[in-house]
DNA sequence: CAGATCGATGTCAGTCGCTGTCATCGATAC
DNA sequence: GTATCGATGACAGCGACTGACATCGATCTG
């Protein structure tokens, strides 16, 4: 019954996601998470800020991934490689650190919840602005760096979720590639035709 | 003292707006949001899911719009351009229905805090998630309905903060088709120059 | 080695978001 | 007029989260 047993944090994260994944997010307790890992109600809350924040232990690093890549490209490289390259570093440590299994499994967990989901959201949205400052130090000016960076964001998330939802195992660096690559011939097929765009298309209702 | 009151639930989305900014969401009990609509907290739970929707009563509107105007053009159109015109529309409709005014007490609301701003990134990725499937209904293959439709959920994301944080007022549709140019530019510039990005640009941090 | 110190944990009480249940009211239909 | 039905009120209760204070374990100091 030790108080001062290790890693109590880790211990936190791995009851949570036992359990949550066991019962689903809503019916598990935060009582029953820190009782599993040999803790009090109290010490969840100083270790995590609210019962969702435990499965997004990890977001911060990646966020400082991100940025520290794209920090480091050269001035040389244009703006949508650097995300390019940025993504890429992600996509890389998310295969290598814990592989596909963990990231499906969690996935689905994430996925069975809509506060989850709503906290997954604002983790993205976190690293979409991280994302636009950084390329605002490179001289990017505004609105091109929000919509490079929701862009990009968009791109490893889309391309996430089509690596742990596929039926095989396939390089997520080689999904995101092909995603971004679309994201450029479609806007390619969209270029303006003459004068048509000058009036919207459609209808009004 | 009437039960019976007509507009119970606009007369509770006034009350939470006037009292989120008076003094903030976390500071607002909803009992007390109920009491200046001269109701019972409980029928505020009737009326919304929680706290946060109060705020976000005409997404709904929104989304079936978007749709709609989506689904109602012409096959021969562009997915692009079929976004666009979505985009077009609800912009048009924000402009029109509350005016800019409104648009920017909500957003200092929304902005303030954490929650609410959770919420609202919620809402978008269920407008980018109908977009998506209405593109899909057009024949668009994944990835690119996905990516399509956030990308312009991107835009009119950008060009509202824009148009709201402008200091004088400005067309919120023009806003909107300057960052769709502005994409189709940025993703222009980005575009293969032979085989240079076969390998990731950047380092291995 | 004794005592001071400090960070991590436990304990307890309390607020607030949110829900289930049942009673009650007001309008409408008959 | 009364039967019916949807909207509201009243109340009890759970669970997330917080503040305040006590306690424990390790480390530092002399």
């Amino acid at each position: 019954m030790g108080r001062w047993q290790p890693n109590a944090r880790g211990r936190l994260e791995k009851a949570a996601m036992e359990l949550y994944a066991e019962r689903g997010f809503d019916q598990t307790p935060v009582a029953e998470i820190a009782e599993r890992a040999g803790l009090t109600e109290r010490t969840f809350f100083r270790h995590f800020a609210d019962k969702r924040e435990v499965l997004f232990a990890g977001s911060a690093q990646l966020q400082d991934l991100l940025v520290e890549i794209v920090a480091g490209t050269p001035a040389s490289v244009k703006p949508i490689d650097a995300v390019a390259a940025g993504i890429d570093a992600i996509g890389a440590a998310l295969q290598e650190s814990r592989g596909r299994a963990f990231a499906r499994q969690r996935q689905s967990i994430v996925a069975a919840s809509a506060e989850l989901r709503e906290r997954e959201l604002n983790k993205l949205s976190s690293l979409a602005g991280a994302l636009a400052d950084t390329l605002r130090e490179r001289d990017v000016d505004d609105p091109a760096a929000s919509l490079l960076a929701e862009i990009g964001i968009a791109v490893f998330r889309i391309s996430f979720e089509r690596w742990v939802s596929a039926p095989r195992d396939q390089d997520l660096r080689v999904l995101m590639r092909e995603s971004l690559d679309e994201v450029r011939s479609l806007a390619a097929d969209g270029a303006r035709v003459g004068a048509a765009r000058s009036e919207p298309v459609g209808h009004a209702a």
